[in-house]
DNA sequence: CTGAAAGCGCTTACAG
DNA sequence: CTGAAAGCGCTTACAG
């Protein structure tokens, strides 16, 4: 390429990096770029990272490629890592949010950090190792692995679907939760509690446990609809579980939401695929994923970022109406 | 890591490489070995790509990260690349199946080649000017930019479900088609014109375009059970598709299947979230991922892999009936 | 303003 | 069997 444009390897450097002002001349500067257009000239990357010791690159890793919520998370990171001149590559956990065999062999892009979204905070262990920094989304703010954590307002979340039934004259509630142990479904099952807990006459009746299918979700639903007197609303820590409850509703005879009320979480494409739409909470994961990734750029820059939390918003859809008497 | 051992950097390099077999000592080997374990040495990918001029890794091009369908594809697609000490990394592109802006400043690991899915031909001419092999996963086999390609069998799929509604004697059929210019939509549409063409007493009553979403589906569905005589059956492009017009037919009064017969296509966890479940097609997309990620590895290695097409599966259930009179 | 040179950490002939 | 050396393609002091 230098040779190409009858310059040195130096200016063709400084040219192409943007750091040439005040150290080639407009001329030369002009020559080379002209010659990389002609060449089709694309820089070595790995020659280039060798050299500086960075790949300007983050590894996004995701327990599961299903589902909009992460598609949401890697746009909004990869936005803002555009922005920087930053790369990020996507490595879905084949475990889902279990334990990351050796992401560093699977997605072997030189890194300069991780951030992870919504993975048990054991499986992240291997991570470690690589000693890169770590950024956590959704997830426990007080994990000592990450060097910053963003979070939706999951507490919130719960509060406001818990408020919305007790708004609505529900008073016996079920909770269908996630059978995944993450921090985001942990405190998803405790502010329900809570909130419940703490409005006289109201009354958890039920909880039970489901993987993150709607088929289970459904099965689990089965149960919580055997109960008598049966509860007036279920309360789903996700979606995909929301859409097994009101299968399994239908199929009980039970109506949505005369009979019964139903909520989800997360907001997926399937909440409002589904008839009645899902009430349910939506979280902001393109922003997640914007300030996970400025929140890893000051990290790599330096910085010591405090822990993000970003407001989430109640999606009162068709799922949900008064309670019967 | 070699003066930490007390050998040489070649001595280092031939064990961890797996290449000392007759070039160092068994003992030599042992004490590296036991030196990489102690240091938690991992080698610097940036140098060895630099030096071997490959990085062992593919691109993975997908026009959404939505939807079980590319998670499969890339979970094939890994396994493979793991069997071969190779890496995939996933791009997404921005603009769905449109134009890939610059997949090389995005995700910027170093890469050997590009395997992308369903992704309209000219998106892909970005990545043309990287000269890097090509394989074209559920795309126009003929494409002369592809190195390889690899095919579910979409036509024979569409084949089925038209086969599928003649036998339950439906005669008037609506097509809503995704409004995707893409080989694999292309190819659904001619496959059930041709198959209802050629069953004398059927007629193709309609076809609607519509996105690939469920408001969308479920706006053009509203067109086709607007027609008189209404169609019995709505042959969708997609599962996301027939979820909008499941939705439209519940709200317009028609039951599924008792008066409006509805297939979609990818049996997508949709697919079986709805009520009632829909008739479908099972696309391989494992094993598309998979038979993609060994197509690049046979051009990597100089060979000239043919075309490959995959077998499809229709899934009959709930929401496809006798047509009614 | 310009170019020659060092060096990032590997792998692979090559000489001992 | 072992080690010293070259070289992959960059970036960045450094000398002219």
């Amino acid at each position: 390429m230098a040779r190409a444009a009858g310059v040195s390897q130096a200016s063709v450097s400084l040219v192409l990096g943007g750091k040439w002002r005040g150290r080639v001349s407009a001329r030369t500067a002009e020559t080379v770029r002209e010659a990389a257009q002609q060449l089709g000239y694309r820089p070595n990357l790995a020659a280039r990272s060798l050299r500086t010791g960075s790949a300007r690159t983050a590894m996004l890793v995701v327990p599961a490629l299903t589902g909009d919520f992460f598609a949401q998370v890697h746009a909004g990171a990869a936005r803002v890592a555009g922005e920087h001149d930053f790369g990020v590559v996507l490595y879905p956990s084949p475990e889902g949010i279990g334990r990351a065999p050796d992401p560093f062999d699977s997605a072997r892009a030189a890194l300069d950090g991780v951030i992870a979204s919504s993975m048990a905070a054991e499986a992240l262990s291997s991570l470690q190792d690589g000693g890169l920094p770590l950024v956590m989304l959704d997830s426990e703010p007080s994990d000592p692995m990450a060097s910053a954590v963003v979070n939706p307002d999951i507490a919130d979340g719960m509060r406001r679907v818990a408020a919305h039934l007790l708004d609505l004259g529900h008073r016996r509630v079920a909770h269908l939760a996630a059978d995944v142990p993450s921090w985001t479904f942990r405190l998803r099952a405790r502010a329900l509690h809570e909130a419940l807990g703490n409005f006289p006459g109201a009354e958890l009746v039920a909880t039970r446990g489901a993987a993150l299918s709607v088929q289970d979700g459904q099965r689990a639903a089965d149960e919580l609809l055997a109960l008598r007197p049966v509860p007036t609303a279920v309360v789903c820590d996700d979606d995909v579980l929301a859409a097994g409850v009101c299968k399994a509703a239908r199929r009980a005879g039970l109506s949505v939401p005369g009979d019964l009320s139903v909520t989800g979480f997360d907001d997926l494409p399937l909440a409002t695929a589904l008839e009645p739409e899902l009430t349910t909470v939506r979280l902001p994961a393109q922003e997640v994923g914007a300030a996970g990734m400025r929140a890893l750029l000051a990290v790599l820059d330096g910085q010591r970022p405090a822990t993000t939390t970003l407001p989430v918003a109640l999606a009162p859809r068709a799922s949900t109406g008064p309670a019967p008497h």
